[in-house]
DNA sequence: TATTTTTACTTTCAAATCGAAAGCAAATAT
DNA sequence: ATATTTGCTTTCGATTTGAAAGTAAAAATA
């Protein structure tokens, strides 16, 4: 609960610069990627992803998150251990920002990634709202 | 020139995180911002932003950014103490993430964010391929 | 022409941030 | 009753950062 008291500084009055002060870190985005894409998840769970967050700065970065109501931590149904990280609307609106970047990696860094991400990649470039709203809908 | 050398790792084959392997720090998308906006700028142009870099960041940051092709460093037309600092299209194309980032500090940093930046949201809504084109074509 | 100023950096250094590993307490599984 | 799992926290050395001062060359000014 660290992160809970500090109070987010705004560098400028830029909505770039400002959303950037929020979740412009290396790892924000990433635990909203895997939010979207898995609906919800566990402690355990993000720390499988490929990218291997720490414990620390995972922990860290879900209270942060969670004080900026980007998503919210609940108790799981039958084991009181484990808790269920899911998103909130706010969170699921950085959506359309994420999918630029598939769009530009897809591009830019074709061969470099995953066979998968290029075919969600070709559903965004054929039909944006429909492949937004397949997420955002849910 | 410190920057030019150094390897980039990826921490895994997602388009996202990739994405900010590359320009997920908290000063890239702001110098592609202002490039965006002004078409051309220099080393003090940029200093001048609101957000304050210091130059040993801007100077590491426009360094990565042009081994990475996103930006353009050529000579001033009379001044041969000045460069210009310019985007290439493989730069340009980080706007409609960038645009993006603009729409959702709108919808949820409205009160905090500069008057020029609310109007050129609602274009985004409004008319969001004719907005980006308006940048993107020049 | 001499000197002052401007520009684009580089250097330095203390502070903040980070990742890796170990530790921990409560809950669950055995 | 004991072992294991889970969601953290703690520690600590390494990396990254920002602020300030310094530099060298070019341009502007006197």
């Amino acid at each position: 609960m660290k992160a809970k008291k500090e109070k987010i500084i705004f560098r400028s009055d830029c909505p770039i610069s400002s959303a950037l002060d929020l979740f412009g870190d290396k790892w924000s985005l990433l635990i909203i990627r895997d939010l979207v894409y898995f609906g919800e998840r566990t402690f355990k769970d993000f720390s499988g992803a490929a990218e291997k967050i720490s414990s620390a700065r995972l922990s860290d970065r879900l209270c942060k998150l969670e004080v900026l109501e980007l998503i919210i931590k609940s108790n799981h149904p039958t084991n009181k251990k484990v808790y269920l990280y899911t998103l909130t609307p706010k969170g699921m609106d950085l959506f359309p920002a994420i999918a630029e970047y598939v769009k530009w990696s897809n591009k830019y860094l074709n061969d470099h990634i995953a066979e998968p991400a290029k075919e969600f990649a070709k559903n965004l470039e054929k039909d944006r709202e429909g492949t937004l709203n397949q997420f955002m809908k849910r």
